[in-house]
DNA sequence: ACCTGAACACCGTTCAAGT
DNA sequence: ACCTGAACACCGTTCAAGT
């Protein structure tokens, strides 16, 4: 009865409490009554904390981008730093339960200034030689790789079907393989 | 034959409306309440016609491959396929409003045979040259990068980020030629 | 065969009011 | 500052009943 204790929420408790819901729940019963019923905590105050679910949504989404980034190391080159972050990005989205689809469908939060944004993004792969036009464009070309690829792999039934003609990791890291060799044609000597 | 007495709902007139629903309300407001509306009928008479609402998405992403194969002309080789076959996939996800969205969360309609299903999605890249593996393998990852790319294109907020630091349009190009030409190293001789 | 009316069990979000 | 209670305007889906 009467429960008010003294620590109140914080928004890293709420998207904390969302991933353990995804993983039981599934993205579509991920909604904002049940994760306030997981915090002891109606649904409104919730409101206070996150603006709304898309927010919530965007939150999750840079979480699992974030985990991909941690997990790529130093690497030799370039294209080393590529196939890392895209298999580090491949187990990201398929740790989380709807990974994929979540990502698809998140807004990126905070849209900061362009020009900032990008040479962070891109540093990484500078520092690795590549200009920053190349780096992100290649950057990009893997993350769309890996981001449809995920998709479908978290997909259900599309998922039992291609199972059937294909292996499916395999497959992945040979496209990639593909996708990484063919933007080194792509560079200049 | 025979005459009916009034006319009455269909799966294609259902899919039809509801791509019509789409295009002006986006994805979000595609309910299965409004779209009755748009037919003037009540909500569950949809669900005479159709099993639920995942189906009818199912349907729709159905309508958008198929228009991607429909834009794929006969071909010189098969990486003159792929590139055809990317694009139009690239055109037909981008032809209706939350096109990639939709494809990134349908399920596949009606899983048949999954053998006969391959070789049939296999067959114009088998013509081709390519064996059934190859052919099954290099598709998907055409699908997957382009699927990926059109779900970046399709969010608002990423959208007008990525615009700021790269030429969409032609980054994408870039990107599905640096597959193809990568896929064409693996090949045997 | 095909559709309606009414209902069930939910949603996201707002907002005055409490503490 | 932080949360509740109550409400608004919706959802997908089921099902008995109508035609």
């Amino acid at each position: 009865m009467a429960p008010r204790p003294l620590p109140s929420l914080t928004r890293d408790q709420i998207v904390a409490q969302a991933f353990i819901l995804l993983e039981e729940e599934g993205l579509e019963s991920l909604s904002m009554r049940r994760l306030a019923g997981k915090l002891n905590v109606q649904a409104p105050a919730l409101y206070w904390h996150v603006t709304d679910k898309a927010e919530l949504l965007g939150m999750m989404a840079r979480d699992i981008y974030a985990a991909a980034y941690a997990g790529t190391d130093a690497a030799q080159d370039w294209r080393d730093w590529l196939m890392q972050f895209g298999r580090a990005l491949h187990a990201s989205l398929a740790s989380h339960r709807d990974g994929a689809r979540l990502c698809a469908m998140a807004r990126p939060p905070s849209p900061l200034d362009a020009q900032i944004q990008a040479s962070r993004i891109a540093a990484p792969l500078s520092a690795l030689g590549l200009e920053e036009d190349q780096a992100l464009a290649h950057q990009a070309a893997v993350i769309a790789f890996t981001l449809g690829w995920s998709t479908y792999e978290a997909n259900g039934p599309m998922r039992d079907f291609l199972r059937q003609i294909m292996d499916f990791d395999a497959t992945f890291t040979i496209g990639l393989e593909a996708l990484v060799s063919g933007l080194d044609l792509r560079r200049p000597g």
